[in-house]
RNA sequence: GGUGGAGUGGCCGAGAGGCGAGGCAGCGGCCUGCAAAGCCGUCCACACGGGUUCGAAUCCCGUCUCCACCUCCA
């Protein structure tokens, strides 16, 4: 079998089929830099770094753009609110969220193309298309799209305009005086220049100075670091409309051939219900990530299928953080028994369980393939107990090749053996402690043992007792 | 009103006509000086009402409930 996606605009499971043999072109829309990051950018960040390693570790060479909003009407209202510049506002959440990004070990894409570098692509495409007849230019310089000159509009998310409840600009009815707009669904491809906009936050174009509206950016980045067909769009399922229609309406009515498979990653819920931004802090990344493990918040936003809704809960980060430790666990014993850790090159080449890319070449059914990964780990720590080092070392390399593709090798999250000078002194310290406490035990004095053990407890140590001597491990602390 | 999605065991969460999903929690056991870790077992569910079928969580009809998009949104 070969990997298979559901295409939102078919709503149907799909053959992936390159356009290019051996090569996958890949667009996922990035961050509005407005606000800080949550865990619903990050589930939808991870969801398509999961595709990206998968296709990777499926041969293929994925080149992969992820663009960055850095100019639009809450960028610039929220700005304004906190008195700076609106760039100045731009630029500190594009930082957030690159640092989000990286702690929860999402590749870093291809191309990162930022709206406000640009400029010069959106004016030409805008200025294809009303050369073409499909967008139009009124008022101050205000440039419209014309959904009536294009009759497949509707088609990515099987709506007819004339259903659709009207669009509702903000440059659009000017204190009353009635639309400018010759249709109610037509969607601006820039916004000319209002007085109240900073002048920075404006650029020339033929039609007079302004800024672009919300969809164009796509269409223009898309086509310069894509070309003008290319494998995949995808996003969060809030941008199918009417976002993502309007990208496809621009670039088709511009004569590209655009995305070939549409896919759109499911939200985060709260109580069955989509998460609200209202909620304070308490899903911010950064505001988590000081409580949590970064790659425990990765498992807890990669063990459901991406179409799925996610639902977020207390319990969601404790559950996966005891599984993460199983997994951590597991690798780390294993890597002590065989004396050795392999390099990510043998890693991503050792082969994987059959069911494991099965399921993963089911439009990436990462909890499917999770089962595999657990049959791996009851097995592996089987084998630890009483099977040998060949057939170890066969079920660490499945299991770290498995979790590889999700971003969960542990491994790679732990660092390969040395670890930090203090880490190295506690080490030293605690082997120390763990010493006297073998004696103990050799005379039968549990009493003195179980000091050592409580006292070591009380510092947030565990100790693990195995056939070769004691291990310890730092237990994480966990609020309710 | 239009367009989609979903209701699975205490919780999370796959599956989609017959074969154990998996995880977490709980319970019992093995191991252990006691623990921890690990292993084994147990808990065998599919919103409701009809129907089709040898057989339905999976198909059909009906009902109920929930969610999302149509306005900025991952």
């Amino acid at each position: 079998m070969t990997l298979h996606l559901f295409d939102t605009a078919t709503r149907a499971s799909r053959a992936l089929v390159p356009l290019t043999p051996g090569q996958v072109r890949v667009y996922v829309c990035g961050a509005t830099v407005q606000g800080a990051p949550h865990i619903g950018h990050m589930r939808m960040a991870v969801a398509f770094d999961v595709l990206v390693r998968w296709l990777r570790r499926s041969g293929l060479e994925v080149t992969l753009v992820r663009n960055v909003t850095d100019i639009d009407d809450k960028i610039l209202t929220k700005s304004a609110e906190a008195g700076v510049p609106w760039w100045a506002w731009a630029q500190r959440f594009e930082r957030e969220f690159t640092a989000a990004y990286d702690a929860l070990g999402v590749l870093r894409p291809t191309y990162e193309p930022r709206a406000t570098g640009h400029v010069t692509e959106m004016v030409e495409l805008m200025e294809r298309l009303v050369e073409r007849g499909h967008a139009y230019v009124t008022g101050a310089g205000d440039v419209w799209f014309d959904v009536r000159s294009f009759p497949e509009y509707g088609a990515l998310t099987n709506q007819r305009p004339e259903d659709l409840a009207p669009a509702d600009d903000e440059t659009d009815q000017p204190d009353g005086e009635g639309s400018v707009k010759r249709h109610p669904h037509d969607f601006a491809l820039w916004k000319a220049s209002k007085p109240s906009d900073p002048k920075t936050a404006s650029w020339p174009t033929p039609y007079g100075r302004g800024r672009p509206g919300w969809h164009l950016e796509c269409s223009a980045m898309a086509e310069k670091y894509l070309g003008e067909t290319f494998d995949i769009h995808g996003g969060g399922l809030d941008l199918r409309f009417p976002h993502h229609e309007n990208e496809q309406a621009q670039s088709r009515a511009a004569g590209h051939g655009f995305a070939q498979l549409w896919m759109h990653s499911a939200w985060v819920t709260q109580g069955g219900a989509k998460m609200s931004k209202s909620l304070g802090n308490s899903l911010m990344v950064a505001t988590i990530l000081e409580q949590t493990p970064a790659v425990v918040l990765r498992y807890a936003l990669t063990a459901v299928q991406y179409r799925s809704m996610l639902e977020y809960a207390p319990e969601t980060l404790h559950e996966a953080e005891a599984t993460w430790t199983r997994l951590a666990g597991f690798v780390e014993r294993a890597t002590e028994r065989l004396g050795r850790t392999h390099d990510l090159e043998t890693v991503r080449t050792a082969p994987l369980p059959a069911g494991f890319t099965a399921a993963m070449d089911d439009d990436l059914n990462v909890p499917a393939a999770l089962a595999v990964v657990h049959e791996h780990l009851r097995r592996g720590n089987t084998l630890l107990a009483d099977g040998s080092e060949d057939q170890v070392e066969a079920e660490v390399l499945a299991l770290r090749g498995m979790l590889d593709v999700l971003g969960l090798d542990p491994v790679q999250w732990v660092g390969p053996g040395q670890g930090s000078r203090a880490e190295a002194a506690l080490d030293a310290l605690v082997q120390a402690e763990l010493a006297a406490r073998a004696r103990a035990r050799a005379e039968k004095d549990w009493t003195t043992a179980d000091a050592v053990r409580d006292r070591l407890a009380g510092a947030g140590i565990v100790v693990e007792d195995s056939p070769t001597g004691a291990r310890w491990s730092l237990v994480h602390d966990q609020e309710d």
